[in-house]
DNA sequence: GCGACCAGTGTGAACGCTCACACGCCCGCA
DNA sequence: TGCGGGCGTGTGAGCGTTCACACTGGTCGC
């Protein structure tokens, strides 16, 4: 297979400045950049990659550290992960963690003096107190997801005590005023259950409505639709009147929608419906699911963004280490088909 | 950081040995090796893995080529695939090739003389005629999907044809005559649609029973659940008594459940119901959903098996390449609520 | 007791590229 | 005319590892 010699010797120059054509250096005359690129359409060169990594000790590639790809949320994530990267001429590994905390460390161990050159980590393992654990990495890495770590650490989050109250927000909006949440957690203290029920909270307060217990749907980790249907069907069992429902998220709101209608409930007119993350599953469903783009995208992109600038700061040794940056992206309500109009 | 050398000096052996060490060479003395990994330790040295991928022409990292992680065949499918890879110490590159042929085309690219081993790629653009750039890839391929390309190239494949007579026959075995088809194509020839329906097909010729094509549910090819409602409906519409239904994936099934129970209709008591995929949703569907489990944690493990041993060839030259394999996984009914028990 | 053989280790040469540096050349300005 | 500076290109030195091969010393068979 030719090298870059091989190149050179065609194309009459020096191994040099065949790099310099491939790896876009501007200083190249348009004749010699012609003639080196003509050698190289001539010989099928193409550059051998694993020699320009090594030899530059950049590999193009970023890790993508996230729990269980199955799950569509995250499935969805690193497809724009993976959409966001390889506009940037980025590879990505994905380090499945599978909800563990031996995944979890272990993805936080692979980059080190390896092929990737940074990491984006969706921890859903991880506990505050093991912070300490990412601020002795020496790689860039960003952290996705709600829950704050090290302060030392760029973060690309979601708004979720927002996103919950504008959902809340939404059916209050519309007159509704006997709202259920649907995944609330016995166990979390600092998730997404926890903020997005913080969230809820405050919508009611702002308008002086009390939490009416019996409204709460528990359930376990797995917000599966099943879930999400047998929480419901526990709410409703208790005799509470019902209009509204905030589930925590797309799956949940489903499997409620499923059990409301079972019970001859009309969606939205008995009751309206509102979800939380904005898989595709939400705009198929019967009837379409009104829910929270947590903004998925922009996390994606502001995320490679970040861990782009962080790689190209360890290169010239000019640059300061910028603060790390706590980013939280844009929140925006979908509405489809499961909410009622607004009334004002 | 420390480099072998470094390591070599300390442990007062030769570099080739501590590369030995590491690298799992069988003829090293106890004692040596102990040496070799005390300095290790002591200073704390990790391998460079790219200079490692440089010089031995191996990266341990192979490609895999799908169309989007967001549907949760694909990213189930990525779960299992880079769980099998993990167990061989291999890591896994996600190229989404989003369902265009631009995008397979560029996922065929990538490997060549890259920093990927060899390439598991699930075709859905490609079609026949495109079989000749299949074969003169210079690097390992293992095709999955039901698509047959150039027969030197090996597949692993989901047995279409039995997994839709399957669910054919465990609707007709409870004594339903009125079985429905949900999914049809109007486009493909060759694909998973096609090779279903000849396997409804088969399965009521079996018995001397005609299809009415009044049974036929049409969708494109987005197999989402609206569709499945939607295809549901034109097939009740039509006023021909159903009372089975044969969907070609899990979605479409979760969507004609929903439009059968919203006239009323009991599942599985007025139709059965049989998806395809086995996909976690059809766990937790209300009623649960019987369906076709293609194999697809086998087809992983085969596909990063027979990958492995095509990687394995091209390095011992003793090796003559063995014949293309066809592999097809085992297919298997997983009953659920949603069809009634066998009467015999 | 001699050579064949093999486990165990060392030697030196790559692998193909990029990087720091050097050098010539041309342009513009004084 | 002289000179500085930047553009365009070349030179040579590695990057850290693995690989082919060479070597040593002991064991075994006859």
């Amino acid at each position: 297979m030719a090298t870059m010699a091989d190149v050179a010797r065609h194309a009459d120059v020096s191994v040099k400045t065949v790099s310099n054509v491939l790896s876009g250096h501007p200083h190249v005359r348009d004749a010699t950049r012609d003639r080196v690129l003509a050698a190289v359409a001539a010989l099928g060169y193409e550059i051998n990659v694993t020699a320009r990594i090594f030899r530059s000790g950049r590999s193009g590639v970023v890790g993508l550290a996230v729990p269980e790809l199955g799950q569509p949320y995250f499935g969805e994530l690193a497809d724009e992960i993976l959409s966001a990267a390889r506009s940037h001429g980025l590879q990505v590994l994905i380090e499945p963690t599978g909800f563990t905390r031996e995944g979890e460390l272990a993805a936080l161990r692979v980059p080190r003096r390896g092929l990737v050159d940074g990491l984006i980590f969706s921890p859903a393992a991880l506990v505050q107190s093991d912070s300490h654990l990412l601020d002795s990495l020496d790689y860039p890495l960003v952290l996705l997801g709600e829950q704050m770590f090290s302060p030392s650490v760029d973060h690309v989050t979601m708004r979720n005590i927002d996103g919950a109250r504008a959902a809340t927000d939404l059916l209050l909006d519309a007159g509704r005023r006997h709202i259920a949440v649907i995944g609330m957690l016995h166990a979390e203290t600092a998730g997404s259950a926890s903020l997005r029920y913080t969230g809820y909270q405050q919508a009611l307060e702002a308008r002086g409505i009390e939490v009416d217990t019996r409204l709460l749907g528990w359930s376990d980790e797995a917000w599966h639709r099943a879930n999400g249907a047998r929480a419901m069907a526990d709410v409703l069992d208790s005799g509470v009147p019902v209009d509204g429902v905030v589930a925590f998220n797309d799956a949940l709101a489903i499997g409620a929608m499923y059990e409301l209608q079972s019970r001859g409930l009309a969606i939205p007119q008995d009751v309206g419906v509102v979800g939380f993350d904005d898989i595709e599953d939400s705009r198929y469903s019967v009837p379409t699911l009104t829910t929270v783009d947590p903004g998925r995208r922009e996390i994606a992109h502001v995320a490679v963004d970040i861990l782009r600038r962080r790689m190209q700061e360890r290169l010239d040794p000019g640059a300061t280490d910028r603060a790390p940056v706590l980013y939280l992206a844009g929140m925006r309500i979908v509405e489809r088909e499961s909410t009622p109009r607004r009334t004002g």
